[in-house]
DNA sequence: TTTT
DNA sequence: TTTT
């Protein structure tokens, strides 16, 4: 039985540009690092402190991926919802690795941009400015189970292609 | 604007079975009450105190509204995850009423079963045991405005039907 | 038995100043009011379309309440997690009015400014541009049943004081 | 930087008994596997499908700890609020390993257990079925940078005492 | 290693 | 109106 819930929720800042990925399938998948941060005063010590945690965001979505793509930047604030994923895989040395990321599925996740304009240097151009737009800055999309037999989605949860799987990962 | 984010999760228990409402246009919306409790004890007089918070539900997806229909009674235990949504009403005498629904839209939404059995009496037949099924509990759709143009859904919002508004909702 | 879940997340942006109310017993809460909003593509007319939600976010715990009067503004962003709650009260005609609104506890509930400069006309001085210190922008506080019984808390739900009860709420 | 969120929401079913650390200092961690399960039908065999992903949770917080001990078990089914954190360590080899927990801080987290009876056989003697008592069954507690000063925590982000981090976590 |  |  399934009766579970798997879901991660991340407002954080993109560490660097988005990347992409195609399969050979057609598929493509987008990532980023996102940063979240925790603030506090050390009792001890009385200083302030900060920690940051770096978190692996992995999109099969098309339409949020594209999105990503589009918009996305270093430096950008979002808000990501997906599920957590872990990963394994070897290194060079064929020791085995493990890698847990946030992964917006095919037909699930979210994407919502928050107006951070990020840091990228060059081109980019004009651009950039109008990311506001309806078409855009929300991606949110879903499946599961209990979806009939439309057209919508085949439901088949997202996974590296093979020829992924042999990368390092982050 | 966008940027925006509206979630609610809940895990409670159905306070009735759940309804069925047919619209003209061939459409159904299925809803039912969930409470959520708090308990404390309290600091004066010691006793233990519990609180309990109706939430109405309204599901106008179609998959989860069918399972909803079949699996889902008086007392089931469910994870609920839709939007907050306030729909304004007249009573009979004419007055201005608000009602705050949780929605799970044609294309957005989860619902988990979460294995409690309800305790309906009568009917329901053989049937109700076995909605553990994977096709039946578990449904989550998604849908948003960076949707490209596919034939997935068109992204309206859910509404109640012109009919519907005219009811007395909760 | 609990064994329940009441949350909503929110990330939208302030329609007005924060409103402070003090209440006989010293305590206070701060409120303001919250818009979401969605936009799609109507597929008949072809046009885009947008609906916006305002939702009446309530703040009983004392440190986001300050954050929230010292940072907060007409047009900020905010992620906002709190629970849903419904509260009765009568109109001048003494009808029975229901309000739903997103309550952040004393000792539950979390505030994080997302980084949009409010609007607010006047006042507020140089200020307001330093809020993204560490000991400002971020609230989140929790409390529960499962506390054993030390001094961080009385568990007992924020409640409207009775004088507030008197009050159109919305 | 603040203005940063990070949230995981799970409901799924522990793998094993929690499992219980002490440090040096007297704190403790409890510490389990959790279960979410994914279902689908392949269109291409048609065959049912299913997908565990395995979550590693690390509870830091003393209350909802002592409820992890009295009343989980291998299969008891819960809801679980955390956050995402990252660890490094060395295995026996020296070689840098990466382990992506879910982890219940000091001030923040939830538990909620869902009613699903474990079938542990042994111990536990006459325990195990009251659970469902109010102090118990819930845990939330929640911390953060705006919190003002009060006694009720130091803010410091959850940490693995040293002698923990060499050993093999998951 | 869970659950159905 | 649920659940314990």
């Amino acid at each position: 039985m399934a009766g579970s819930v798997n879901k991660v929720i991340l407002v954080g800042n993109l560490g660097k540009d988005p990347e992409s990925r195609s399969f050979a399938n057609g598929g493509k998948v987008v990532s980023f690092t996102l940063a979240t941060s925790e603030n506090w005063n050390d009792k001890a010590s009385g200083e302030k402190r900060e920690k940051t945690e770096w978190h692996n965001v992995q999109i099969f979505n098309e339409n949020i991926a594209r999105t990503a793509e589009q918009y996305l930047k270093k430096g950008s604030k979002v808000y990501v919802e997906g599920k957590l994923q872990t990963r394994k895989w070897q290194d060079q040395s064929g020791n085995d690795k493990y890698t847990t990321e946030v992964v917006l599925e095919r037909f699930n996740g979210t994407l919502v941009m928050l107006g951070e304009r990020g840091e990228r240097g060059g081109s980019s151009g004009g651009g950039g400015g109008d990311w506001n737009q309806d078409s855009a800055p929300r991606g949110n999309f879903g499946g599961g189970g209990a979806r009939g037999g439309g057209t919508s989605g085949d439901g088949r949860p997202a996974a590296f292609d093979s020829d992924l799987d042999d990368d390092v990962p982050f």
